[in-house]
DNA sequence: AATAATCTGTTGCAATTGCAACAGATTATA
DNA sequence: TATAATCTGTTGCAATTGCAACAGATTATT
């Protein structure tokens, strides 16, 4: 089972016609959906970065996951809560493909295109994201912030075959991402620079081990 | 989207004549999958509970999932690399069906029920899987082990609907769950019951607070 | 171009967490 | 039933992390 759908090429290629899709486009720091009601709402992103927030009771700012195109969030994914509001930012320009759950169990008519590709291509998308989580939760499962940097950063140098890259938020939203305090992500950074496992210069990361 | 498909009722109100799924049964401590390679193995807990295991570099033991009946996990879901070995271990007698995922693409024969149902019931499974995924993500980006306790506790409440409630499993494993050392776990969970938060008695847990 | 806002990098100090070790309780095994 | 193994509960101490605060750099806004 490969991961080779493309929906940015998709939506460009083909007409979209489907009447139980609706497109929209959002800008810098624009929310694009928040998830307060059980609306079955799912999104497909076909441009840009985003990010799934939420400010905790201490008022730290979390960020749950960060988006890239091909990827799908929304309300249906969450056990919505009164007391635990989230929300999905825009990060840069995006691109958004708005549907409800229920599409993927019917078609809309006989020859819509649009339509029946989606939905060929549930199952990728939804394992997919399931990987995503997975991959998430190995993070976050480490127990110093020296280990969920280093596991960040190669996670990065995987997505990038390279090990020279770019990180694709500031470091003041790492720390959120990490889920550690950014001072102290400060330090352990300088650290591992000092111990001459990174270079680091601005927020371009080379790995200099193995 | 309600989440109601019940896989137990399901296998044994239902001849299992599909060729394409095999059940088999575990019984406590015994491995049930190791993820080593890309097989594109889905497994489905039919009865009995189960946890997806690894050992990080130092030692410790990490529980990375806490699996139910009618939940699915196999190395479909992950990214399985040499360095990273993961198992899915029975905690109590289990009976596990064993498929492809490509039975969710075609059919065995036209008249199999059970591949019908279960194909019926593959959105539900994956949505569920990952609102779970999503419980676990929320969970392990507190910051504070007090916060890793109650958020746990919390979930496990509202799961039994009741403010009382038995572990899943000891506390050494809840600390693994949690991702936290075990004394440092045990010294919170004193000071949660001295503070008035908690009434605790082996694992018996009941909630004092709202 | 000036001003505001955000981000980076740093530090001292306090609080939290992890580590190691141990005794007693409980559970599994021979 | 005796023995082994695991689990619970605890503690002192060391290491890590978080908090608060600040200055300079960078980026956005007017």
């Amino acid at each position: 089972m490969n991961f080779n759908f493309d929906i940015y090429n998709f939506i460009n290629n083909l007409e979209n016609n489907c009447s139980k899709v609706q497109k929209k486009f959002f800008s810098h720091g624009e929310i694009i959906t928040t998830y307060i009601e059980k609306r079955n709402q799912l999104c497909l992103l076909v441009s840009g970065n985003a990010e799934l927030i939420k400010y905790d009771l201490n008022g730290n700012k979390v960020i749950l996951e960060h988006f890239n195109p091909n990827e799908v969030f929304g309300e249906i994914f969450y056990n919505v809560s009164i007391n635990n509001e989230l929300f999905v930012q825009a990060k840069t320009e995006c691109c958004v493909l708005f549907l409800m759950f229920d599409f993927f169990n019917e078609k809309c008519d006989s020859n819509c295109n649009f339509h029946d590709t989606l939905i060929k291509n549930f199952p990728a998308l939804f394992l997919n994201k399931i990987i995503n989580l997975n991959n998430r939760i190995e993070l976050l499962t480490k127990r110093s912030i020296r280990d969920k940097i280093l596991t960040y950063f190669n996670n990065i140098s995987i997505l990038d075959m390279s090990k020279s890259f770019s990180l694709p938020f500031s470091l003041t939203d790492l720390a959120d991402y990490l889920g550690v305090d950014r001072s102290a992500m400060m330090r352990e950074l300088r650290s591992l620079k000092e111990e001459g496992f990174i270079e680091k210069s601005g927020n371009r990361i080379t790995l200099l081990y193995k």
